[in-house]
DNA sequence: TGACGTCAAGATCCG
DNA sequence: CGGATCTTGACGTCA
C-alpha cells in the first residue's frame, strides 16, 4: 500500500505571545554562580512552557534557543548544569516523547568548525559538545539534530572543505550521531554540502532561501536538492529536514521576511508536496507563522473553529490597520461549514501591510481599553487617555500605547487578550 | 576597523 | 522613582 507523504512544520526558538517564555540572559562580567543558576533554573520552566504552547496548538517540530544555557559552552559557566538541572531536563524530555515533538538545535555563524586558527576550532568543538549535551541530558533521540554551517572559505575552498572532513573526524561520537550540515548564503552551496554529507555519512539540511542567495545550479529545482539530499538521512536520523524562508523586499538578500506569505508559501507546498519532510520556518514572527503554514496544509484534521480561533488573536491587529478588512474575515468565517484558510490568511497579510493610521489605530485601543475601563483606578484611566491624545498629536507612538495597554493586561490578567496577537509591536 | 545578525541586558535619560 | 529609550555585548569572517 502506498504511503501519503507528509509535511510537517516547525519554527525556531521563540513562542511570541505566550505569556512567560522568553528566556533569559545575562552578560558575562554578571555570570556568577547564583544568578546563572537562576536564570538556567528559569529558562528550563520557559521550554517547558513553550512546548505547553507545542502540544496545543499540535506543532511537532521545534529548535530549542542556543540561550538556553547561557555561556553553557564557556568557562564562564563552571556549573556542572546537566547534572544540578538533570532531573528537569528529564522531565522535558519525558514531555517531548510523549507530544511527539521532534526539537534540534542550531549553532550559530560564529561556531566554525573548519577554521585554520586552532583555538577558534577549540571553541567550535566545546561549543557542539554544550548543543549536544542539552539534547542529550533531554534523553531525545538520535532524530533530534545539531544543525551546522560548514564554515569560512579562506581563499581556498577545497582546503578548507578538507580542514572541515579532518576536524569532523575528531568529533566523539555523540555529536556524530546528531550533526547534520546545512548550505550557507554565502560560502557553501548546496552541492558543496552534499559532496561532503555523502562522504562522511552526514545528513543534509536544504535551505531554501540559502539556495536562492547562494545558488549551484541554476537549471535545478528544490525539488531536485531535496531528492539528492534525501538519500544522506539514514533511518535513524529520522525524517528528513528542510528549512524554509522568504525574502523580506527591500532588505538584502537572505534577510528573513517579517512573516511568511501566504500565496507564496501555497505556491511552494505545492512543488514539495510528494516529498515527505520536516520543514522548519525561519521567519521574524516564528510561531505565528507556524500556525499558519499548519492551518494552510493541514485542513483534513483542523477546522473553522482553529481558524475562529486564530481570528481570536488577530482581530486587534487587522481593525488598527485595516477596519473593511476586518469586516471582510467577519463575513468569510460565518459560513461554518467551509475552511477558507487561504482566504483567511491572505486577508491578514494584506491587512499587515497597510501602513498605520493614526484613526484606526485610536480605534482600536479603545476596544482594548474597553476591557479595562470598569477596574482600571483613575490614575490608569488619565494616564490612558492623556496617551490616546498625545498619539492624535502625533507626539507619542502607537506602541507607547500598547506598552500600556499590555500592562493592564497584565496586571488585571485577562487571558484572552494575553494571546492577543496586538501587543507584538510592529 | 567595521559590517554582518541577534536581541535582551545594561546604561542612561526623562518626567 | 519608575518607565522609556538608547547602547552594548559576544561570537568569527571578510572586505
Amino acid at each position: 500500500m502506498e504511503e501519503l507523504s507528509v509535511i510537517k512544520i516547525g519554527y525556531a526558538c521563540q513562542a511570541l505571545a505566550v505569556e512567560d517564555t522568553q528566556l533569559r540572559s545575562c552578560i558575562m562580567k554578571n555570570a556568577d554562580e547564583e544568578r546563572l543558576k537562576e536564570i538556567i533554573a528559569y529558562n528550563l520552566d520557559a521550554l517547558e512552557r513553550i512546548m505547553e504552547y507545542n502540544r496545543a496548538q499540535e506543532i511537532t517540530l521545534f529548535r530549542i534557543s542556543s540561550e538556553l544555557v547561557p555561556f553553557g559552552s564557556s568557562p564562564v559557566n563552571s556549573l556542572k548544569w546537566d547534572l544540578r538541572f538533570a532531573e528537569r531536563f528529564r522531565e522535558i524530555g519525558r514531555k517531548l516523547k510523549e507530544y511527539g515533538i521532534r526539537v534540534s538545535m542550531h549553532p550559530g555563524q560564529y561556531t566554525v568548525l573548519n577554521s585554520p586558527d586552532t583555538a577558534v576550532v577549540k571553541r567550535a568543538v566545546e561549543d557542539l559538545e554544550y548543543h549536544c549535551k542539552v539534547l542529550d541530558a533531554l534523553k531525545t533521540a538520535p532524530d533530534s539534530k545539531l544543525i551546522l554551517h560548514v564554515g569560512g572559505i579562506y581563499q581556498d575552498k577545497e582546503a578548507a572543505m578538507k580542514r572541515f572532513e579532518d576536524n569532523y573526524k575528531l568529533l566523539h561520537d555523540g555529536i556524530k550521531a546528531r550533526l547534520v550540515l546545512e548550505n550557507d548564503d554565502k560560502s557553501y552551496t548546496i552541492s558543496d554540502v552534499l559532496e561532503l554529507g555523502l562522504k562522511l555519512g552526514i545528513p543534509v539540511v536544504f535551505d531554501h532561501l540559502h539556495n536562492r542567495i547562494n545558488c549551484s545550479d541554476p537549471s535545478k529545482n528544490d525539488s531536485f536538492w531535496i531528492e539528492a539530499s534525501k538519500s544522506t538521512w539514514k533511518d535513524i536520523d529520522g525524517r528528513q529536514k528542510i528549512h524554509y524562508s522568504q525574502q523580506e523586499g527591500g532588505k538584502k538578500p537572505g534577510s528573513h521576511s517579517l512573516t511568511i506569505e501566504t500565496r507564496e508559501f501555497v505556491r511552494y507546498y505545492e512543488s514539495i508536496l510528494f516529498h515527505d519532510l520536516d520543514v522548519m520556518l525561519e521567519v521574524k514572527d516564528k510561531n505565528l507563522s507556524a500556525v499558519k503554514c499548519i492551518l494552510l496544509i493541514t485542513p483534513e484534521s483542523k477546522g473553522i473553529q482553529d481558524l475562529e480561533k486564530e481570528w481570536a488573536r488577530y482581530k486587534y491587529t487587522v481593525l488598527e490597520r485595516a477596519p473593511h478588512i476586518y469586516q471582510e474575515i467577519r463575513t468569510l468565517l460565518k459560513d461554518k461549514t467551509s475552511y477558507p484558510a487561504v482566504q483567511f490568511y491572505s486577508l491578514i497579510d494584506e491587512a499587515c501591510k497597510e501602513p498605520e493610521n493614526i484613526g484606526h489605530s485610536v480605534n482600536a485601543a479603545m476596544h482594548i481599553w474597553g476591557y479595562f475601563k470598569h477596574q482600571a483606578t483613575e490614575k490608569e484611566k488619565t494616564a490612558f487617555l492623556k496617551s490616546i491624545e498625545n498619539y492624535r498629536l502625533g507626539s507619542a507612538s502607537s506602541s507607547a500605547l500598547k506598552r500600556q495597554l499590555e500592562r493592564l493586561t497584565r496586571k488585571y490578567g485577562n487571558p484572552y487578550l494575553a494571546a492577543s496577537y496586538y501587543f507584538l509591536l510592529s
